[in-house]
RNA sequence: CGGGGUGUGGCGCAGUUGGCAGCGCGCUUGCAUGGGGUGCAAGAGGUCGGAAGUUCGAGUCUUCUCACCCCGACCA
């Protein structure tokens, strides 16, 4: 794109700087992630097992995330909503599946009051404060918002229900990683109840479109729609439909599902209404979600060797300016000028920081955007002032270039689409790289083994197959694309005659 | 829950046969410096995870205990 005059291009290394204390990913993958987790500031462990901080620079990340999916559920006609953290043990029960799939994960509330302790140290459960019924800290709030939607539901006339809720939810997980899996998290999760099956099937299509877009054009990840196998179905859904992305190690992510939950929940709960003809029908369910994991996957999406690397829509700040100066005086001069562009770019909604901190040196402030993944860095110093130029470095190729001062916002405007877009088709020429149809068993462990990656293989479409493989290799299947084109062959496992090839991958 | 580790200044670590608690980074102050993590100098900062024991003396040895991390089983 250059919509801009290009003075000259260099690139630049950074070899020395990160040395020895930042892993390559080459090196040691998951210290790597860690590493820009820790480093770029955005979380850090807590003082509670399984919970992390999720520090200010990282939660504006979600922000722009939240903001974003916000806009695209009010545009589909949803709203927000808020349920209770606590859900009354004898709710989860109530739909069989879904029990099974929570009840190993769930963290219960048994008293509501601590006194001193007689022995004089401290605080106990003050035990004559014991619930009558236990609550559970919610995993998921299909529960708690199906036993409410039974009130609210009496004729056909009261449905859709579009809600979305905001909320952090609790699964008592064995082991964590930073934002991919740990025992809280945040996210949205929407429910909607409807008058008909295909209603319902429609919402829960249009809600994995909308993710579906939100991975793409947001978060510039690349991402196949498909259906979950039974094995990997939610708990208590009918069909449960996914996007799943592919990590820079080979790994597989599902970064959002959408279930379409029939009327297994209407059932549990009793939401019935009265149809148009006057007959009590159970009402047709869908839910989705998606959570603080894809902070998690933006990471290892797009981040190098140097740190975190952001795509524009979903940076914080998206343009870095720091200025290069020697005196008090020139750091003045500098400034002016950095304000001014600064005005120009935040007049087209781009989000600056101009760092004229005296505290910390050029080279250093350099660093720590680098690191921080911010899309663009301006510097401005006294030979630009006179050239009527400033220096741009864009962090997805490292390339610097000095730019004519004239039109800077339209050009940083573009760049930042540039960036947007490139690391988007880079991604996605990595996964179209790491995307292979297998139709021998050894050739699909070797890969799995060596390369990674998505598996393009055929199944015979038994759980117990699924499940073999998985014990095998520890790779399952992702998903049933959604617009798998039908084609005879053999199952990788079994031999048995399949007509679709699916999806198979180790997976976060 | 199984296997393996680690607990020493804010962070990362060293600490020998038991003998004055150290190093690097960071932090504070000053001077110089300033277009890719600046240099020099002077400072501040620790009941060595906790409890009990052995000893003239414990970061170091013994016992118990707690916490966290990594690898598995489980999962978005």
């Amino acid at each position: 794109m250059p919509v801009h005059s290009i003075i000259n291009i260099s690139k630049y290394h950074t070899k020395t700087f990160m040395a020895k204390d930042f892993f390559t990913r080459e090196e040691n993958y998951s210290k790597w992630y860690n590493d820009i987790v820790q480093k770029a500031d955005l979380a850090e462990t807590s003082a509670v097992r399984g919970c992390m901080v999720i520090k200010p620079y990282g939660y504006a990340i979600w922000e722009k995330m939240q903001s974003a999916l916000d806009k695209m559920f009010k545009d589909t006609g949803h709203s927000n909503a808020y349920f209770p953290i606590f859900i009354p043990k004898s709710f989860l029960s109530k739909e069989a599946d879904h029990v099974e799939g929570f009840a190993k994960e769930c963290a219960v509330v048994t008293h509501y009051r601590l006194k001193n302790d007689p022995s004089g140290k401290g605080i106990v459960v003050d035990e004559n404060a014991k619930l009558e019924e236990e609550l559970i800290v919610r995993p998921t709030s299909e529960t708690i918002i199906w036993d409410t939607y039974r009130k609210w539901v009496q004729s056909y006339r009261d449905l859709p229900i579009l809600v979305n809720q905001w909320a952090n939810v609790v699964r008592w997980e064995m082991r964590t990683r930073m934002f991919l899996r740990t025992a809280e998290f945040l996210w949205q999760e929407g429910h909607t109840a409807h008058a008909t099956k295909e209603e319902a099937i429609e919402e829960t299509i249009r809600m994995l479109e909308v993710y579906t877009e939100f991975a793409e054009k947001h978060m510039a990840i690349p991402v196949i729609k498909g259906l979950k196998s039974e094995s990997e179905r939610f708990a208590g859904a009918v069909d449960t439909y996914c996007i799943e992305a592919l990590m820079q190690d080979g790994k597989a992510l599902q970064a959002g599902t959408s279930h379409f939950l029939g009327q297994n929940f209407a059932k549990a709960f009793d939401v019935k209404y009265s149809s148009k003809e006057g007959k009590m029908e159970y009402v047709w369910a869908t839910s989705w979600g998606v959570s603080t994991r894809l902070v998690g996957a933006l990471i290892m999406a797009h981040s190098d060797d140097n740190g975190l690397v952001l795509p524009p829509k979903l940076a914080p700040i998206q343009v870095a300016i720091v200025p290069i100066y020697k005196s008090q005086e020139e750091l003045e001069q500098v400034c002016e000028k950095a304000r001014e562009i600064k005005r120009m770019l935040e007049a087209k909604n781009i989000s600056v920081k101009l760092d004229d901190r005296d505290t910390y040196k050029p080279g250093w402030k350099f660093n720590e955007y680098e690191f921080k993944g911010v899309p663009i860095r301006i510097a401005i110093g006294m030979r630009d002032l006179k050239n009527n130029t400033v220096e741009v470095a864009r962090r997805d190729t490292l390339e610097k270039a000095t730019y004519q001062e004239a039109d800077i916002a339209n050009k940083v405007e573009h760049l930042l689409e540039a960036i947007q877009d490139n690391l988007y088709q880079k991604a996605l020429a990595f996964r179209e790289d790491n995307t292979v149809k297998v139709d021998k068993w050894d050739e699909f462990v070797d890969i799995l083994d060596n390369k990674g990656g998505f598996i393009l293989a055929h199944w015979d479409g038994t759980a117990e197959t699924e499940e073999k493989i998985k014990e095998e290799t520890k790779a399952t299947i992702r998903c049933i694309p959604i617009d798998n084109k039908t084609e005879q062959g053999k199952c990788i496992y079994s031999g048995k005659p399949s007509n679709q090839r699916v999806i198979f991958a180790r997976a976060y």
